[in-house]
DNA sequence: ATAAGTGTACTAGTTCATATAGTACACCCC
DNA sequence: GGGGTGTACTATATGAACTAGTACACTTAT
């Protein structure tokens, strides 16, 4: 899996988020797994450490990983985090369907294209 | 209607651009209609003249707005915007749900939330 | 104790998008 | 002509993102 794509107009950091947020809610990375450290993954994603340094910041900050002063970054994967995420999710979509209202699309044509649309988990 | 929030992380020019394709598509400006001149929006938002014309030549790019040298901007709303706005934000429910079944979350959860609390049009 | 690994905390500088400021020109209509 | 319109520049300022470099504190293994 790649981390980052210099393609993106998004910024580096902000991907590595992204991307460990979906590696510890898919369950890749479980809890209590060592992440990279961050003078490894600069190295392996050829970006600068204080770059890696935000992301895991922002990491922290958001509850997916915690920090042990001299050994390392941990990724701390409990139920409620994919609850957090489960309900975000939900919001985005409430959102959309809205948005989708406002512009005269009804509620059945909407669950009709999604529910034949949307493929099941494997 | 505010078109732009200056707290707003997002560049004016993309609020102006969201806020207008919004008008449009929901109907309150229609086929035709005149676009606020570049000059007298940019005194009314307190904006400068090159940032609300950087808004209408993305609108104009994107099809929503057509413009006659020495008179002015105009709507341009016709059915295939909808269609092709609705196809969008299908798109995007869809990519959430593939989202949500990477987590664990079953199709049937998904429609049963969003069934429920999602207001139908008015 | 030493060395090598880790996170943390700075300062400094570059690059780029955004936005502003000002000017100039071409077009349309009265 | 005069006042409205869009269009096309140049120049400048600001802030976010990123890079570069350095320094320090902690943990672990030797």
């Amino acid at each position: 899996m790649n981390l980052v794509n210099f393609q993106d107009s998004r910024p580096i950091y902000e991907q590595i988020v992204e991307n460990f947020k979906i590696q510890i809610l898919k369950g890749v990375l479980q809890d209590g797994d060592q992440m990279p450290s961050v003078r490894s993954l600069a190295v392996e994603l050829s970006a600068n450490p204080n770059t890696i340094q935000k992301a895991y910041i922002e990491l922290e900050r958001q509850g997916y990983i915690y920090t042990v002063k001299g050994k390392g970054n941990f990724v701390r994967a409990d139920q409620s985090l994919k609850e957090a995420k489960k309900n975000q999710i939900i919001a985005d979509i409430k959102a959309l369907m809205e948005e989708a209202f406002d512009i005269g699309f009804t509620k059945e044509e909407i669950l009709e294209k999604i529910v034949d649309g949307g493929k099941a988990h494997d």
